[in-house]
DNA sequence: GCTGTTATGCGTAGACCATACGCAGAACTA
DNA sequence: TAGTTCTGCGTATGGTCTACGCATAACAGC
């Protein structure tokens, strides 16, 4: 609550305060043309329709009819705009558990919600995040999370680190699962002709003998099946779940 | 065996199929000045001495004493050298686990030596990878890893996932490390003064009436303590290994 | 040894990019 | 009405990757 004018810490950039709603505009000058969220909006917009690389300052401004310098107005460089773009990019978090609902089941809500946004913008992932989370939104993620793990035996720390861990989890699976939509598109290839492209390459390339082990799986025709990757999503899910579960147990006694 | 000149599959890119020791040098024309390796090297020695960020065409030709053009002739592009870079950036796989080594013994081995990796070039983690592994040294790793697994009871196919469930566990604790590295430094901060800063900006941003989770996180110290980082990796480490092993015993029976 | 073929090194130039700086004018206060 | 302050944005700088084409070096066959 003591919450003096500044000298408190680090100062944060204006446009991350804005996204607070901290910060009044000022009383002179001429009325503000856009404003920090319709920059990102429209950027956010580029991004859903061309990807991220489209991204930059220019054509932000032609998407708003600015031009490229107004935007710095309200932005302190393209690093600024991308942290915003990721607060509205993954949106509202899911929200708090449902009542009645163990861990187990809230997590996994919480883990499909995240699952289900990088699914539809893929662009999330190659944003090159340079710090722990500051935004509104990621906060907000983080908070319903946390409440999943609420009159569990766990310590505060490591449900901090289990929400790490399914964050990282589910991020890094969506990495893979985009990776090969993407270089399936890059090589002129549908999705579903990548893995049997993919698969057929490594065998051309791979020495049983010096890789038994990864000849064997290549043999097994595991990369060729073009299976749901939710099923692939499911299973690591489960392990980590199952994982912490051991740990609630032994805690337990 | 039947491999015909082409046709068979995608085509490589020529300087991958260098990386893999296929290909020879034409007989006709001038000696070549350099080797994909130099190059590679030279860009790996930019990236080690200052950052992913300094790797520019021109800066990894200034290296060398060549001029920027001249390194087209060996790379396609600069996202192949980033690829080769990646390649011998991670270096030889730590080798197939010592006999006697259980499964979590193998595992574990084979996570720190990719934690040890990543800790010594973080650059690693700024690459925009674009595809499935197909150079050398990464499905070396590959290899190893799998050979903990075997005579496990688990399928090929999790003996794949679990190996993804892994390493992505190890580049998402590498990459949260030193994402606050990264910003202690661009703040002129310390990396000791780093988690203090970022929680003291939190508790100022933070309704404890909104936020009520994180703010009991935040009230016990947790994000404040700069304990050893190598305990919050071997956290997450142990819980996904426990969740494998929980999957064994059910196997088992 | 001469000629034709082929590969290398690399200079030039084009198309982008982020952004520092400074100016004209709008909107407010006094 | 004068002064202040903030907005929009034009210009310019220095960086990026890379397409193209030319001169030259090294070999193969005659």
């Amino acid at each position: 609550m003591a919450a003096q004018t500044d000298d408190s810490g680090p100062v944060l950039p204006p446009a991350i305060e804005s996204a607070w709603g901290l910060r009044e505009r000022p009383p002179k000058g001429p009325r503000p043309g856009m404003s920090v969220s319709t920059i990102v909006d429209a950027a956010v917009r580029v991004a859903d329709a061309d990807g991220l690389a489209a991204v930059s300052m220019s054509r932000v401004a032609k998407e708003l009819g600015a031009a490229t310098m107004a935007l710095y107005r309200y932005v302190g460089s393209k690093d600024e705009l991308l942290l915003l773009m990721v607060d509205t990019g993954y949106g509202p978090s899911p929200g708090p558990p449902p009542p009645e609902t163990d861990w187990r089941a809230g997590l996994t809500r919480w883990a499909w919600a995240e699952h289900d946004v990088l699914r539809r913008r893929t662009w999330l992932l190659h944003v090159p995040i340079s710090g722990p989370p500051i935004t509104p939104q990621q906060l907000g993620w983080m908070e319903d999370g946390l409440r999943c793990l609420d009159g569990t035996t766990l310590g505060e720390g490591e449900k901090m680190s289990t929400l790490l861990l399914i964050t990282g989890y589910v991020r890094n699976e969506a990495t893979l699962t985009s990776q090969i939509a993407e270089g399936a598109q890059a090589s002129g290839l549908t999705p579903s002709e990548m893995m049997p492209a993919y698969s057929r390459m490594l065998a051309r390339l791979i020495d049983p003998a010096r890789f038994p082990a990864l000849h064997r799986v290549l043999s097994a025709g595991v990369i060729n099946q073009d299976d749901d990757p939710d099923d692939e999503f499911v299973f690591g899910l489960d392990r980590i779940l199952d994982g912490v579960e051991a740990l609630m147990e032994r805690r337990a006694g």
